[in-house]
DNA sequence: TTTTAAACCGAACGGTCGTGCTATTATTGA
DNA sequence: TCAATAATAGCACGACCGTTCGGTTTAAAA
């Protein structure tokens, strides 16, 4: 008894995305999207309670589909490096717009549209982008468990500056349209994993020659 | 005979880089910048010849700020490592919006903002941007050229990392409150030092220990 | 097939946007 | 001081914004 309305729903959110990834959250307005998806303006009106509630809804679209496309493989991998390595490697190709969103990443320019403007939005992407790096941190603690990090590796530390080197990577990428931004950011991520490494104990040859292997395969 | 007008002119750009800076470069109206002056909208109008010209106007502005207030101070200092680090330093301070502006830096925002829409804002906010760029990297080479860092150092690597950690602090900082942040970002810029540092040659004991020092003064 | 509720449209509302016009006030050079 | 000119205000315009409401179509339930 509710079928049609849920699917249009989702139609409507994967056009709000792609505009929203080009134009900006603020940008995106309600009507240009009923005309992208071919509804008036109050037939699309009628999902939503508001604009609030839809730009609400776009972000709480934009985190899932950014955890299905990057976070979930990721956490497929092996665990320890080689799923940090899948990790940067899917974000960085989600940022490229090779993942269906045209426009980078909704949540990295959203962060930037509303960290001045306190609301339930800001409180959204607050929240989102903190699970964000607490996901990343648990990504290096795996690692450490795994002994491919030492022991002592600062793991909050390691996942602040891997995020930075993906925000480096898309603002050169995509302002910038610099080609090199790829060899910089992997250069660094894999200076940042060296790091991480160095010190180990416990391991055996063969086991840390892999490692390294492991590192340098998308380069 | 032309006195009142660009002094006025300027109060107004002051207000709009205030403005922007809050509610970004497409959130800056007319009606509420006029407002903000105490001017009619038709009245403020008439120092810009449309929309257009004004945001070129306040990016242009925003450049100068920029400058004036981490750039310049920054190059007055001596050459090589020091300069480095006192451009981070008023980048920070930059950052946090303890230099006059609140919602800090307007052409980060527009960075994020314009990445996606071509046009003249875009080309200006690219060229800028690149600008930027360029004079990290050539403190980098002079920090060479000053034997602070080693001679194979790739001053472009060295430049995209440093501007990826501001944006790391400016993402850490302003959306998501980490009071770590400022930990974090000198922690990264320090190590980024070290290996600009690493295997120098033909520096005298003190002055290599001067340096060290000089790198940790921060923290 | 009929009933009934969900899905959607069209028109209209008050606002604000950027932008022209004309008139009025201030400022300035002579 | 006085004319010239720059600076500003007032008003109106078309366009689009988010939102409401009453009616029509469409799809699910019976």
């Amino acid at each position: 008894m509710v079928r049609k309305g849920a699917k249009t729903k989702s139609q409507i959110l994967e056009a709000a995305l792609r505009i929203a990834s080009q134009e900006g959250l603020s940008g995106l307005t309600i009507g240009e999207l009923a005309k992208s998806v071919g509804l008036s303006k109050s037939g699309l009106f009628a999902h939503f309670k508001g604009k609030d509630t839809l730009q609400l809804s776009v972000l709480s679209a934009a985190v899932d589909h950014f955890v299905a496309t990057v976070m979930a493989p990721a956490f497929a991998e092996p665990r320890g490096q080689p799923r940090i390595e899948a990790l940067v490697k899917n974000w960085l190709a989600f940022i490229d717009g090779s993942t269906s969103l045209p426009g980078g990443s909704v949540l990295i320019s959203a962060s930037v549209e509303l960290d001045d403007r306190p609301g339930p939005l800001r409180d959204f992407v607050q929240k989102s982008q903190r699970d964000l790096i607490r996901n990343l941190e648990k990504a290096a603690m795996i690692a450490v468990d795994e002994s491919h990090f030492r022991r002592d590796l600062d793991c909050e530390q390691f996942a602040w500056s891997l995020y930075s080197y993906i925000l480096g990577y898309h603002h050169f990428a995509r302002l910038l349209d610099n080609p090199k931004a790829t060899t910089f950011v992997w250069r660094s991520v894999n200076d940042l994993l060296e790091s991480a490494r160095a010190g180990r104990t416990m391991i055996k040859k063969q086991e840390s020659k892999n490692i390294k292997q492991t590192a340098r395969k998308r380069r």
